[in-house]
DNA sequence: TCTCCAATTATGTCTGGACAAATAGCCTTA
DNA sequence: TAAGGCTATTTGTCCAGACATAATTGGAGA
């Protein structure tokens, strides 16, 4: 308990008299310099305290003003985003994946806007299904862009997913995601083996690099079935 | 760009390095002494950089053997989780708020088991609903514990809407999101104007506080419409 | 009374030096 | 050869002091 870095027992103990209700939201703290007094360290130690409550979000800083305790607004909602693989092995059910088709084809319209290119230029375009203990757990239909993305033309996509080629190969630095529901209907209720009618989950994502856009892809989970989890909170 | 704090602007540099690919997932980076001479700077303001950015999963830190650049795997999403009426206000519409319902009940068991009490004990059931422009956008049913938040029996959530009421009076410290798609029937549907069979996208959420559970709410929108979005990143 | 400037004060950051802790690699010894 | 211990290296943290920067507040001047 009292072996922690001294910063990081004045962080849980303002923390826990957060917590705890002792400093309400609104209320103003102590200065840095008082505080350093009370927890007899530096100026230094306690700064980096606050600062990095600030940063999550717990404290509201202000030169001048002070330190104050902040309302607790504007969270935010974090879900793992894994490779499917380690999600469903997570379960313990066996992972399965098989690539349906691979081909390079003409743009759709919605496709090329979010590509960022015209309709009609060709790009890989990969459907692929993926198993938990042999029962469809994700329909994937991917496009990648072969002029961000030209090494992909080269794999076939046959053993490895797109996901952890791209993964492996085409690092990203940013990304998109879009959450949905649609209801089942053609080849998509036929792949995943629902009956037309039957809700289904919808990831969309886009990611970039530097060099441009290099994927855009549509996940299909069957709705009833599938969920989505976040054990998480602040900031 | 040559204003910035110098800790700053030796992040910017090394993220810079990293993206342009000059700096590839796995390769090792030169030490914080090094760094220093490089940036003419003390090795702590190099250590700060170095610190945030392996915080932020970009780098990956061990003594001794030094500091790599991160595989970028494991990612998260992060969607906020803002008001209804500051989200809806936000895309220009006008909000408006309907308490449907507010009742003492006893809970079901599945209900009973999120807020972790017996089923058939008394809480307060709320159902309400959240409009976009005189369009539904949300339906919202709420159960609140009454042994958490004794407050919640004094307010009568006709004017103010339990989520801005709770963020108030009592605000959480973890939270719990499951997201799913189903379908509308019976009483959704006819809430939310929606056909039976039309797709509903549904958030789950359970708060907690230090007292315990708070209150565990399951929100229904037009899955066709709407959208959870997330511009974002890595972890 | 109103406006604007300057003093005050709290936070933000840097420095340079010190010691702690982890650990890879080597060296000794059984 | 294997086990155990030593050492050098690298990151992790702290400190005390200094200066920078933002912002409130009170006072001077119009």
């Amino acid at each position: 308990m009292s072996d922690l870095a001294p910063y990081q027992r004045i962080k849980d103990t303002l923390l826990e008299r957060v917590h705890s209700g002792l400093w309400r939201p609104g209320d103003s703290i102590p200065g840095e310099q008082q505080l350093a007094l009370d927890f007899n360290c530096a100026r230094s130690t306690v700064h980096r305290a606050l600062r990095e409550l600030a940063e999550e979000g717990v404290l509201e800083r202000k030169r001048k003003t002070g330190t104050r305790v902040a309302y607790p607004t504007g969270r935010s909602l974090a879900l793992d985003i894994s490779l499917v693989e380690d999600e469903i092995k997570a379960t313990g059910a066996s992972y399965q994946y098989q690539l349906l088709e691979r081909t390079l084809a003409p743009l759709p319209p919605t496709v090329a806007a979010h590509l960022n290119r015209a309709p009609g230029e060709e790009a890989l375009h990969l459907l692929c299904l993926h198993y938990a203990d042999r029962h469809p757990y994700q329909f994937e239909d991917r496009w990648i862009d072969p002029l961000t993305v030209p090494e992909a033309l080269e794999e076939g996509f046959d053993q490895i997913g797109p996901n952890p080629w791209l993964l492996k190969n085409v690092p990203w630095t940013e990304a998109e995601h879009v959450i949905s529901a649609d209801i089942a209907t053609g080849s998509v209720a036929a792949t995943l083996g629902l009956k037309e009618g039957e809700p289904v989950l919808i990831v969309e994502r886009r990611t970039w690099n530097a060099k441009g856009t290099v994927t855009t892809v549509r996940f299909h989970h069957p709705g009833r079935t599938h969920r989505l989890r976040s054990a998480f909170a602040p900031r």
